[in-house]
DNA sequence: CTGAAAGCGCTTACAG
DNA sequence: CTGAAAGCGCTTACAG
């Protein structure tokens, strides 16, 4: 193919001005002050660096300089309403700070996990902000071990000590629960996922804290888990099923934002009505959440705070800011948010 | 900083073994058939490799071959319900095909937009995926001429022939119109965004033709439009002061997601019912507009084949399949889901 | 104030 | 079946 527009280098600024390709390089990484390059060469320099449109090949100065400029986002699921807007965080931060970013989804597998971690890591990638699943342990622990600048977010690796970014699950777990309890809920159930996540574990415990504090009961019945990647309908199903077979359950708890969306999906075709059959906490907020009638309780994550936080943190690492052997724990407080799906019980048609 | 840890290079590999680093090269590319390497020293390679770790430097290989095998993508807003499951349908078809995506969002600025595409330029990626504003003539042509390959998505480039995967916007905008004239609606309003990109266009013309088709008039107070980026308080405000000032308009047509959501949100806060004082149609779909009551009937974008169709054309293009001078354009239609918010009209309150 | 040259880690045409 | 060497486009220590 002939390409007439052929990419322009430092050489061909160089030969046309009769300068060294040194020259050019330290003008074009702002160098000039500092080497002393005469004001005339500057201006000739960037005059036809303009003219000509040149920009810096980026693979040559990352194989020279071992910085791409480039950081590694990796998330569960890009799909989802958090972690979307966290990319969006992170994203203006990094550009901010003159980084791109490069986006994957684990969909909360292990081997993709895995091999975006890899693939990151040997096209360069400066450092790495990482939503961990279950079987990272190798992988995480190998990254601290060769000094690799990343965060963790959203949740923690047990066992490794890392640097991240994560709410407090627990203590979420606990205020949505005990604000049941005290508006007179006490059949309380829990939908949530299987996972050995601290996430999800954090607001489990929360959740089972709060009860076992308030001396109530939680049978096993009325505990109900789908793995990750259940489809929509299967979970719609399954939760209509757990509905039936727990009629007089009078609150339920969904611990994320995908199960309260299809946990209320379940509640409209099973023809009951929140909160007069059952009442609804969920973690995470959205717009369905805000507006729906009525509205429901959520613990809501500070998703731009969660972002800012980690992303900031991520460039001090880079920058080899804090000892590099001295890990920065943030954990962000969720905000409880009371609506309409969880008033004082009066009465109950179930 | 000692790195006890250091990469390991083809080098390494081919010293500890007393090879030369063009046999390394070779099994590392899967080239050892080609090249007749002894299946011998494959094993040797491909066992050392294995201890070691080793991954090829990819700032070297993009350097010697040009390719990157990374694909940017540059979309209006992550954040965006739409746009992320765009991201996410591209990236796991771009991994499945060994690429990695680069993401950035142009939150709907010309500046940011060209400086995305520059730096992604020249970070080599492969080719493009690019949701373009307004003012991105000059940077699309330039793209064009130098035969990048791209692929505009969601909105083409008024006044260049580009390859490009968009919604059928203009029979949304009828059809949503239609059914809302068939209805029995006649007072009907646009809530709409300022831009003149093609999909808001397609939509509103849509709209307009469907009005005047049915003869109905569209004054001008009933038209409202927003610019990118107003903040989600004063849409709200805007949109109460609008509903306020339009006291007999029986029916709104929101052009985008956001905006019926703000709308609804506008909506509930005047203390106004849809559909018995107002109907409601929207474009794109969301949980919310799923699971209101009552739910919102909406001119639903296939995400999913949207995001497939834009990678799969972009991964031909890269790999010289079509004709580089014969564009390809993909138009797909919205599914029409009518819901409850836009029943027969019997009677309205206001 | 400016330049010649080494080297980052690969790929590949050429040689044997 | 394998290797020596050039070169991709930069940055930077060193020299003058």
């Amino acid at each position: 193919m002939i390409n007439s527009s052929k990419k322009i280098s430092m050489k061909d600024i160089a030969d046309e001005l009769n300068l060294s390709i040194t020259t050019v390089s330290f003008v074009v990484n702002g160098k000039s002050e500092e080497k002393s390059i005469s004001p005339a060469t500057v201006k000739k320099v960037n005059d036809l660096i303009e003219k000509r449109g040149f920009n810096p090949n980026s693979a040559a100065r990352l194989l020279r300089t071992g910085k791409s400029k480039t950081i590694g986002l990796i998330v569960e699921d890009i799909g989802n309403y958090f972690f979307a807007n966290i990319a969006k965080t992170v994203g203006k931060a990094a550009h901010k700070n003159g980084y791109s970013v490069i986006l994957s989804s684990t969909e909360n597998n292990d081997a993709t996990a895995r091999e975006l971690i890899n693939k990151m890591k040997n096209s360069s990638v400066d450092g790495f902000i990482i939503t961990a699943t279950h079987g990272l342990f190798k992988e995480i622990a190998k990254l601290k071990k060769e000094n690799v600048p990343f965060v963790l977010l959203d949740r923690i690796m047990p066992g490794i000590e890392t640097n991240h970014v994560i709410l407090d699950n627990y203590s979420g777990g606990v205020q949505l629960t005990t604000h049941l309890v005290n508006n007179g809920y006490s059949k309380i159930g829990l939908v949530s996922v299987v996972s050995q996540m601290s996430n999800v574990i954090g607001r489990e415990n929360g959740f089972l804290e709060a009860m076992r504090a308030a001396k109530l009961k939680v049978p096993a019945k009325t505990i109900l888990k789908f793995p990750f990647g259940e489809s929509r309908l299967d979970t719609i199903a399954a939760i209509k099923r757990y509905l039936a077979n727990n009629p007089n359950l009078e609150a339920v708890f969904f611990t994320t934002n995908d199960l309260g969306v299809l946990g209320i999906e379940a509640i409209q075709e099973s023809n009951l009505k929140i909160p007069m059959d059952i009442a609804v906490v969920s973690f995470d907020d959205n717009d369905l959440f805000r507006l729906l009638n009525p509205s429901i309780t959520v613990a809501a994550q500070p998703i731009r705070e969660i972002g800012t936080r980690a992303i900031e943190l991520l460039i001090k690492l880079i920058n080899g800011e804090p000892e590099m052997d001295e890990m920065t724990g943030v954990t962000i407080k969720p905000t409880i948010i009371i609506r309409n799906s969880s008033p004082k019980k009066i009465l109950q048609r179930r």
